[in-house]
Order: structure tokens, then C-alpha cells, then sequence
RNA sequence: GGCCCCAUCGUCUAGCGGUAAGGACAUCACUCUUUCAAGGUGAAGACACGGGUUCGACUCCCGUUGGGGCCA
């Protein structure tokens, strides 16, 4: 079995090519056949190269690796259809020889001005074949008039074509109400669906795996194919995926538009901020969750949009939802996809990078997150071991707050140098300006500083109970302002575990920091009164 | 406009003539709690409509409505 996709360089991975790229692979891996990879760059003018990387890039990073296709070659090389001209040419000749296709002549307003009449009358367009020339001396005739040719298609006029799709059945079409359409220009150049039906014969795919948009232009390719005696592949068309909200086809383009969904603006809005603090492009016609790009940047796991893509139209039953890449290529079965689009749903889509994230161990979730710290500057490359230790307890403190990785940036306070720690100005006010917090949070600073205990987790909780029993305050009364004068927000993970991580030192030189600022605070008050 | 496709909780879906219509995400409540999460417990929530077929329809057929795609 050989199946394949046919991709248009656009300069981006755009989720639902993402996904028939997943269920073509699977199909592929799970029966053993061939996936190929096919660059359709016919109306594609430069920058081939550049426009392809990102899908390339895309389709590695998603762990879709293929069989035949650019940078890996192949039997049937090569694999873009700008260098494939001539075997289109061929095939349009052996059309025109068989009677399956004929010259046409009519100008642009002649056709322009049937269409319309036929829009006129509401009927279903069809060429009047008036300009149609089969025979040389018809071809002089209309060329002595200075007409220049095109080429259709002379599609039959009764009978009905049954396709059997392998996800919808039997889909029937009426010839009669198909068009003649062009395969080939005036000026030679050969039409998508041409180059499509020959590249698929000549590579020898046995099943089209597509989206949905495509069941419309079947009619056509069938009959080139049959017309020029080929088999046909089994075809199997996709629901396509939808816009969230909407069962509109999901758009690039339109990712501005999907700002106003609440999801959808959540997600852009939690990616800027990694991209912000990297200080990445966050133009929303490059950097927008429709493309794949967008996920790899901000540190999602591949396997999770991979399970989460998949879910998209296709399920193996009525429980399970967690798979791994590997799973599916021995599960994912053709005939379990669905026949309704599906919308795409970020807040589902995070529901599993959450559950893969945490699917993993620490330590590879370490080697996640460093290249965002380094990349912010806030550690080495190649941090040293003290750092990799700090950064693993902080995963396993932060548990699934650090859902995709660039979400360890939350906690860049904790690589800041502590005289350079910056206070969240409301929380400290509010926290510090309390009755005798500043006072409790002195006192507790000594306990700190010369307690005896190890500075880990459990000690510092005996400690803590030991401090509010003998003040007689409650921990609320505390922590807080503790919390503030240490991380400089107001929330974050367990309290105990933000102090351990840090250390003796560093806690009591960031809660020194913070009484001087408390105390400054209060001498701005106190000046402010006098004033009044 | 023509043709084609689609239709179960807000969303993704299970269902393949007899079910209390199941699960997941989201939502809400309670609980746990040093903050924010997470967790635990529970709640609410769907077969688009109308006809058939059948002892019996979410399920099969037809139509309507709605949504979408392709071609123009």
C-alpha cells in the first residue's frame, strides 16, 4: 500500500494538513506500506526551498517520517511537480489522441459571457463545446482567427459514476453535470488536478487519503484516470477540521478572526507571553495556533498534538483517549474515522499536552524546559548540575503549572540574582502593609537564620508550626507576606518547596531585601502623613 | 446559483433496532488547602424537525430545516 500527500509550499504547517499528514502515516506504518511525500510547487514562482521548511520541519518534529519524498529521495524521483511538467504534456497528448480531451478555442469573454447566461437562466453551467476543435481543419479555422487553445476534458454526457469512499460509501455523481475542465492552458502549463491524477499513477498510490474538499473534484480525476486506462486508487476522504466554534473549514488566514473565540485568544495569549519574554516574532499571520509552528515554539510535546490531532475525526472507542504515537500505528484503523468535520477545541488540545507533560519523567522534562531559560538569558547552555537539580525540583514543585515548557519562564525568579528580584508593587503593599506583618516576617527571618534543621521541605514545616504556635497567629497570617518578600508575587507553588529551592542564603538575603523595602515604604507613609 | 457532503451534551465522541443514551474536555457546586493550580466527590448537559418502516427506532428509508465543501 502506497499513500502520499501532496502539500503546497506555503511557508507554514497548517493544522489540518498536520492531521491528513498523521492519518496517512498511520495508515501507512500500521499496514506496512509506504508513505510518500509529493511537493505540489506548480504555481509557485521562488523560494521553493524556504517555503518548504516548515512543513519539512513540522512533519519531523511530529515524528511523520516519510518513505519517498524531497531530501530522501526515491524510486520515483523527483517528487515536486514543477520538474514533472513533461509527463503532464504527455499525459494531456494521450488524451487528446483517445478522444478524452479536445482543443478549445473560445476566448475568456466567450466563456465568461456562457457562464453567465447560464447563471441567467439557473441552470448548472456547461460548456457549449462551440469553439471545440477535433479536427485539424476546425484547428485552422479557429486559428486563422488568431484563437489560441486550451485543452478540457470531454467529459461524457449521461450516466452516473458511483465512487465507493472508504469513509462516506457510495458517493454517486452525474456525468452530465460535470464540466469540460481545462487540463491545460494556453500557454502549456498543466492544470492541479491533471498533475495530480498522473503523479498518483505514476508513483503508484493505491489509496488517496485526503480531505473532504477533495470529494467534489473526484468525478474529474476519475475519469482522467480511467481515460487513459489506469487503475484508480481507493479513496478515502476526510472530514476536514473546523474553525473552533464554527463547522467552517479551519483557515490560516483567518486567524485573526478566531481571536474572538475566548479558547482560542486564550491560547494566542498564553503563547505570546513565552514568545514575549524570548522576544520572538508574535506577528498572529505567523505565530497563531493553526499553524504548527506556534506549538513547537512554545514548547508543546509533539505527541500531544499528535493525540489530539488524531481525536479529530477519528476514535478507537468509547474510552479511550490517551495514546502514543506508537499505539496508534498499531490501533489507527481507516474505517473508525469520522464523517463530520470537527472543530478544533485549544482548551481540549491543552487538556492533553497536560497529560503528556506529566506522562514524563522529570528528568526529560529538564531537557525540555532549559533551552527556555538559556534562551532567556536566565542560565548557561550548558548548565552546570546545581542548576539541573534546582530546575527538576522546580518541575516537580510546579507539578502542571508548567503545562508546555516555555511555561517554566513563570519562574524565572528564581535564576534572578535576589538583589535584583522584582516585587509585584500591589501584592507587596497589600501583603506587607498589614497590621504587624513586617514585624512577624522579621521574626521569622531569625527563626530561619538560625535554626538548626536541614533547610528541606519537612524541617521548614515543622519550623513553620513551631513559629505560628509560639506567635499565636495562624499560618495565613504569615505566609503570605513570606511568599511575596521570597518570589515576589503573590501566587505560585508550595511555599515550602519555593524556600528549600532557593536555599538559606538566598531566602534571607530576599527577605532582607524586602523588610528594607517594607520599612521604606512605611517611611514614604509616614512622610506622606506629615505632609497632609 | 448548480452539484455533493454532514447532523448525539457548549466541544470531541461511543452507539451500529430493545441502553437508566456511555466517556473525555469545558462548566457549576462541594471538598481538600499557605496562595494559584492540581486532586477528590457530585451536579447540570445531547439524539435538529416531520413523516414513514417496524411489536419496537438515536440507529433503516423519505422529506424539511440547518451547517459545510466544491464548481462558478
Amino acid at each position: 500500500m502506497r499513500v502520499r500527500i501532496a502539500p503546497s509550499p506555503t511557508g507554514a504547517m497548517h493544522l489540518g494538513l498536520a492531521r491528513t499528514a498523521l492519518y496517512n502515516w498511520l495508515f501507512a506504518r500500521h499496514h506496512n506500506g509506504k508513505f510518500i511525500l509529493r511537493i505540489d510547487d506548480t504555481d509557485l514562482k521562488r523560494n521553493i526551498k524556504e517555503a518548504l521548511e516548515p512543513i519539512l520541519r513540522g512533519l519531523r518534529w511530529l515524528g511523520i517520517d516519510w518513505d519517498e519524498g524531497p531530501e530522501v529521495g526515491g524510486p520515483h524521483a523527483p517528487y515536486f511537480q514543477s520538474q514533472r511538467a513533461e509527463q503532464y504534456q504527455a499525459a494531456v497528448r494521450e488524451l487528446l489522441e483517445r478522444g478524452f480531451a479536445y482543443r478549445d478555442y473560445a476566448t475568456p469573454e466567450e466563456i465568461k459571457a456562457e457562464k453567465e447566461a447560464a447563471l441567467a437562466e439557473k441552470r448548472s453551467l456547461r460548456y457549449s463545446r462551440r469553439w471545440m476543435a477535433e479536427t485539424s481543419e476546425q484547428r485552422a479555422r479557429f486559428e486563422s482567427e488568431g484563437r489560441k487553445p486550451v485543452v478540457r476534458l470531454k467529459m461524457p454526457q449521461e450516466g452516473k459514476l458511483v465512487i465507493c469512499d472508504l469513509v462516506r460509501g457510495h458517493v454517486e455523481f452525474n456525468w452530465a453535470l460535470e464540466q469540460d475542465h481545462v487540463v491545460q492552458r494556453a500557454d502549456g502549463s498543466c492544470l492541479y488536478h491533471l498533475a495530480n491524477v498522473v503523479d498518483d499513477y505514476d508513483f503508484g498510490i493505491t489509496h488517496v487519503i485526503r480531505g473532504e474538499e477533495h470529494l467534489s473534484n473526484t468525478p474529474r480525476q476519475v475519469f482522467i484516470a480511467q481515460s487513459l486506462g489506469w487503475p484508480l486508487p481507493e479513496y478515502a476522504q476526510m472530514p476536514f477540521v473546523a474553525e473552533p466554534g464554527t463547522k467552517n473549514k479551519l483557515s490560516k488566514r483567518k486567524a485573526k478572526r478566531y481571536l474572538k473565540n475566548p479558547d482560542f485568544a486564550q491560547l494566542v495569549e498564553h503563547g505570546n507571553r513565552i514568545a514575549d519574554t524570548l522576544r520572538l516574532e508574535t506577528d498572529p499571520d505567523t505565530f497563531n495556533p493553526v499553524v504548527l509552528d506556534f506549538y513547537e515554539k512554545v514548547g508543546f510535546l509533539p505527541e500531544a498534538i499528535l493525540n489530539y490531532l488524531v481525536l479529530l475525526g477519528w476514535s478507537l472507542d468509547d474510552r479511550t483517549e490517551h495514546f502514543t504515537r506508537e499505539e496508534l500505528v498499531r490501533v489507527f484503523l481507516l474505517d473508525r474515522v469520522n464523517r463530520a468535520p470537527a472543530s478544533f477545541d485549544p482548551r481540549k488540545l491543552m487538556a492533553f499536552q497536560v497529560r503528556h507533560m506529566l506522562a514524563k519523567p522529570v528528568e526529560e522534562r529538564v531537557d525540555m524546559v532549559l533551552p527556555y531559560l538559556h534562551k532567556a538569558g536566565l542560565i548557561p547552555e550548558q548548565p552546570d548540575d546545581g542548576t539541573r537539580t534546582a530546575v527538576a525540583r522546580i518541575l516537580g514543585a510546579a507539578g502542571d503549572r508548567v503545562k508546555v515548557a516555555g511555561d517554566i519562564l513563570d519562574y524565572a525568579d528564581f535564576f534572578t540574582a535576589d538583589t535584583e528580584l522584582e516585587y509585584a508593587e500591589k501584592a507587596f503593599r497589600r501583603r506587607m502593609g498589614k497590621q504587624g506583618a513586617v514585624e512577624l516576617l522579621r521574626r521569622l527571618r531569625d527563626r530561619l537564620a538560625d535554626d538548626g534543621e536541614p533547610f528541606e521541605v519537612a524541617g521548614l514545616e515543622r519550623l513553620m508550626r513551631g513559629f505560628i504556635e509560639a506567635e499565636g497567629v495562624k499560618v495565613g497570617d504569615i505566609i503570605h507576606g513570606l511568599r511575596v518578600a521570597v518570589t515576589g508575587k503573590q501566587v505560585g507553588f508550595g511555599m515550602f518547596d519555593c524556600l528549600a529551592i532557593l536555599g538559606r542564603e538566598r531566602c534571607l538575603v530576599r527577605i532582607d531585601r524586602a523588610l528594607e523595602k517594607a520599612a521604606a515604604m512605611q517611611t514614604d507613609a509616614g512622610e506622606n502623613d506629615e505632609r497632609r
